[in-house]
DNA sequence: AATGAAAGCACACTGGT
DNA sequence: ACCAGTGTGCTTTCATT
């Protein structure tokens, strides 16, 4: 993990279908180094993938909500889990420690959806209780930052 | 909006690195067809860009915590984003509406590492109260059920 | 780890259906 | 919207350091 690395992954986090002909301009190396060093990156597990991000706004799902999420007793978690595979609008979850057992982001077209899938989430997933709000806007980040301190 | 379409967002998303080539066997048009398809995906913001995806607990930060906060009365809010920058341990964050005004995500090597973070948000970037909890671990979900309804 | 050379592929264009 | 052909550029393998 040296300073090559780092530009690397920086590189291809902003545009991750960037050639290694290009990469190679940007850090000064040839083509062939910089394909090596990616795969030794790949393999390495540092990079996970690389990922088409999808904008939910694009296709009319403008309404994205945090919902903090309490499961009834003797609810089995993986089949929980599992199960939000069926519901569309959840683009993101984590089980958390705390109050509350998982969290959401659920892309909605409008709040009437979100009912919907509120009620759906109560009625067929075992979802006992919900807190949610309302993403005003994500806040942009890149992970550079966590390659300076590997 | 079509199958198709659906089809190479969903190839893309698990890696965005496939050729045009490789995509068309899949989808069974030429190369040509899914370069353009692909680019007219882009052009209309359906897919924001290509990201390669880092792993925070490959480069030994596996203690992740997902962290509500309410900043201080007068600190201004652009300030307060912008300022997180210079945090590398902020690997996501939203404006949320509610009882908090954010939710950042941090990952860190261990408590202590997290506990200077929760001082240094205090101290230098106005932030009022912090609520935390660990992330157990993340729920993976494809974005393409969100093409369905598109 | 890094490099250059060369073969094989993939890509962007153009033009055509 | 889709495809084929073409020139150019990219990726990969191998030998070498």
């Amino acid at each position: 993990m040296d300073d090559i690395d780092r530009s690397l992954v920086r590189l291809l986090e902003q545009d991750a279908r960037r050639t290694y002909h290009e990469l190679s301009k940007d850090v000064r190396l040839s083509a062939n180094t910089v394909a090596d060093r990616v795969r030794r990156l790949r393999a390495s597990g540092v990079v996970r993938g690389f990922r088409a991000e999808v904008d939910p706004a694009a296709l009319g799902r403008a309404l994205t909500m945090v919902s903090d999420i309490r499961l009834r007793e003797h609810v089995d978690r993986t089949a929980f889990e599992h199960g939000l595979r069926s519901v569309p609008q959840v683009v993101a979850g984590a089980r958390l420690t705390g109050e509350y057992d998982y969290q959401l982001r659920l892309a909605c077209v409008d709040p009437a959806e979100f009912e919907t899938v509120v009620d759906l989430l109560k009625r067929d997933h075992g979802v006992r209780e919900l807190r949610s709000r309302l993403v005003l806007h994500d806040i942009e980040v890149d992970a550079s930052g966590l390659l300076d301190l590997a």
